[in-house]
DNA sequence: CTGAAAGCGCTTACAG
DNA sequence: CTGAAAGCGCTTACAG
């Protein structure tokens, strides 16, 4: 491969300047401008990216990090989303991606992890921290690499989707179709922020509508749709007067309809059921599930900006991405005779 | 960051023997390995990747590419799957991984991506060809840089899932459940390699069973839930004499499944429906799907194998990983007095 | 407006 | 068994 000095050879200049005008320094008439170029066109010149690295200090790779906590990672529809939008925005500015899942544990950081950390390979870090105990973010501080998180870790960068927000509307919504007996699927809330903030909107739409927030029938489930499908039998059959159940998140939502209709009751007719995430499924399954959209893609893509921001020596302020309500069949107005 | 000249000081020794003792290299006593990894402690010594990279000309990354050719790629299931396994073995062995998903088209390749894989920062590549027309290959081989492709692309170093046998399996069970009058759900066969493989096997199986193989009736659909749906509606209505329908993929199953139920047939009771792939989604479904199970963990984690023996100068045979029969309970003998 | 030269932090023949 | 020295391919003050 042709390297800086073939190039100056060519165009009969110094290597400075090539590396000058590659990078677009001023100050270089447009003559030896062109010369440069064209010799670079006629070599099929391109820059090795290990010396630019180590002469620049900057490796114009952006890592992505999160914690292997599970089986399921790669198939978190969310995570997936998310790696998206980050992807979408690096590319475009000229980054690449390293892909980094460590095995964390609540005291012992993955080695390999660490020392890719201190490795100075990365220019800077987007932490997707799905877990609540756990993060990824510690040795990146103290190697004092610039890093955004999404989600929930203390961190002076962040970017969070509005979980308040979504509750909100998600509980909203049902109560303005008309609904007064409401059941919640959760999980416990202590799990993770982000669902204690979704039901803080969500208790807060019911105490807005008159009803008696304590007296709202809930049971928690893992996330896992064989869980909500369990969660619905139990306050179904609790309280049978249940005209909606207002599920945290998409899979518990879709357990909870095929219970549902393996009781008998038919959704929406008998039994508004809403979730939360809008996953790729949610759009196709049977009803089309109503549910709250957290924009993931538009989560990365902000995070991305927000760290490209930092890298250029700015400070942004944390961001709160909005939610959306995304009405589909699964939600509908009580029969009139209940 | 300390560099290895601050170890070599510390240990009292050489640069260049810091730098063997670090890389294993024999002949040094255990007095001078020990002083040298002691200093490597004390001053928590990590080696600059980028350093090590230039002078060593190994960067000890893997780029995995899949074209971006439609917007849903980050969330298919299998893609997933396949990165799992291949992060899994390349995080194990040493290796980062970086991630590009060049916007292919037929004529032009990204010059984003073109740049990168000129760019020698990577020792090698793991092409996820999910695309018939298009191979991010090409610019690769040029380059000389060592590819493993996952697929249908012609290269030298590949592993593929046994498609024909995961069609002959899936067929084959259906028949042994007692069905003879089946239909096929599958998309144009010119379509994808490994949807002419899966045809092949199905027909096979249908062959050996004595059916007649050219009166299948058979309708296409583009992989979605709704495809399947409508699928699923033409032949019922043309064929209300089916017992099963054997589908390509499992979204199109899902959404045959549904289509059935609302024209009023039971599964697996009046219907059986099987499809192909065991997305996560298929095991919680209602109810749940018998598919075939491609092993996608297990394609990328050989592909990662391969690759890495490749750079260790070997010269790997091309694999091709077997399909397992996932039986849940969407499928069912025919009732007998039909 | 352009260039000479040092330096980034490693690895690797080559000597001894 | 260990070290001196060149070199990997860039960038960047510093001069002029």
């Amino acid at each position: 491969m042709p390297t800086l000095e073939d190039v100056a050879r060519r165009a009969g200049v110094s290597t400075a300047t090539v590396s000058k005008v590659l990078s677009n320094t001023p100050y270089f008439t447009a003559e030896t401008r062109e010369k440069v170029l064209r010799a670079v066109k006629e070599l099929g010149y391109v820059p090795n990216l290990a010396a630019r690295a180590l002469a620049a200090g900057k490796t114009h790779i952006i890592a992505v990090v999160f914690p292997y906590v599970y089986d399921a990672i790669f198939t978190d529809p969310l995570i997936m989303l998310i790696l998206q939008g980050i992807e979408a925005e690096c590319t475009q500015q000229g980054y690449n991606l390293l892909l980094s899942t460590p095995r964390l544990s609540d005291e012992a950081v993955d080695p390999i992890y660490l020392q890719l950390v201190q490795s100075g390979y990365m220019d800077g870090i987007i932490a997707i921290d799905n877990h609540p105990r756990v993060s990824a973010l510690e040795p990146v501080h103290q190697r004092g690499i610039p890093a955004v998180a999404i989600g929930y870790h203390p961190t002076r960068y962040y970017v969070r989707s509005a979980d308040q927000q979504g509750g909100y509307q998600l509980m909203r919504h049902v109560l303005d179709l008309g609904h007064r007996h409401i059941g919640i699927i959760s999980v416990p809330e202590t799990m993770h922020p982000s669902i204690h903030y979704r039901l803080v909107g969500v208790r807060q739409a019911a105490a807005e509508a008159g009803l008696d927030v304590q007296a709202i029938p809930e049971w928690d489930g893992d996330f896992s749709t064989p869980s909500g499908a369990a969660a619905a039998a139990h306050l179904l059959t609790e309280h049978p007067d249940l005209t909606a159940l207002v599920c945290l998140n998409d899979r518990m939502a879709l357990g909870a309809i095929q219970q549902a209709r393996e009781m008998g009751w038919r959704v929406p007719d008998d039994l508004t059921v809403v979730g939360y995430d809008d996953i790729p499924y949610a759009a196709v399954f049977s009803p089309p599930l109503t549910t709250i959209s957290q924009q993931a893609p538009e989560l990365g893509r902000v995070a991305a900006q927000m760290l490209l921001e930092v890298l250029r020596g700015g400070h942004p302020e944390p961001i709160e991405v909005p939610t959306h309500l995304v009405i589909r069949q699964s939600s509908a107005s009580p029969r009139s005779e209940s």
